[in-house]
DNA sequence: TAGGATCGACAACGTGGTTGTCCAAACCGT
DNA sequence: ACGGTTTGGACAACCACGTTGTCGATCCTA
């Protein structure tokens, strides 16, 4: 006499619901720290460009995206404040995007802020519940990294 | 001795992923059964429909977007084929959204096939363990619905 | 050294969002 | 029953993020 189980729609809404809490309530606290201002989308293009800089094509390559989105990307981050580029003194062609002290403080920000975010699941579900979920979706998802090219992934 | 828990930063990613393969699985197999343009934006929208119908303003509410925004993606959906518009008999200023049955064929595949992936991870992961991530997901994400403007939130 | 690959810029476009404006129709309080 | 307010939907302008295609400059290699 076990419940019914949940219709299998419920899955993908469940999941994307979880991740849409944290990723907001990490903006939420970013914002309160003094990143207003950074979307989603720069936080994964800041993560591929690293501490130690990537050039553009670098950065595309990472994320999934073209190097022409990636671009774009890295112009809004440099507007932003959060990037800047410099010239790669081993090739002309290239040039290095490097995180600022602003873009490192964020990236600092964000690491512990995920920290804290997962400290409330522990608290809420203790801690073999939530290893257990992270170990399951470890299973069922396709070993190979996932592209970030979420806007145009979805739309 | 347990292992060390895994970073923070990881349970975001693992949570975007394991939705990103259900709803790319979807996709693939929709395609496979002569859906092959529909995106997984629409299928939110035409969720928003639903098999009843309902106005621009409507959808624009259940998906959390603007109306102007709704009012898009249904001449995209139209212009597709899934959905027509009718005039409201009850309301002169209102336009009713209706599925055709091309629409109403898509929404009943998703359903069927959301159930074979749900049915999937229950082989792999055995039935306790996808009815427990099922359940620890309900406990951290917030009581009420979320919107689907995915795009313009994550970018 | 010549040919091919790669880097980054520019342009044009598609799609999904947003605001603001507008008019017609519906609703509601006097 | 009328007049003010709310609502539905269309139109326009704009932004963010993605795509292809093109191009000149630079690097690598046969």
């Amino acid at each position: 006499m076990p419940d019914v189980d949940p219709p299998g729609w419920e899955l993908p809404l469940l999941l994307f619901a979880g991740f849409r809490t944290l990723i907001d309530q990490l903006h939420e606290s970013l914002a309160a720290h003094g990143h207003p201002d950074v979307r989603p989308v720069h936080g994964f293009a800041m993560q591929a460009i690293g501490v130690h800089g990537a050039s553009i094509s670098e950065v595309g390559r990472r994320l999934g995206v073209s190097k022409q989105a990636a671009g774009k990307t890295v112009d809004r981050l440099a507007a932003l404040g959060y990037v800047e580029r410099v010239d790669d003194p081993r090739d002309a062609r290239s040039k290095l995007v490097r995180l600022t002290p602003r873009g490192l403080d964020s990236l600092r920000l964000a690491a512990e802020i995920f920290e804290a975010l997962r400290a409330d699941w522990v608290v809420q579900l203790g801690a073999e519940r939530v290893r257990s979920l992270e170990s399951s979706l470890r299973t069922v998802i396709p070993a190979a990294g996932y592209p970030v090219d979420v806007p145009g992934w979805f739309g």
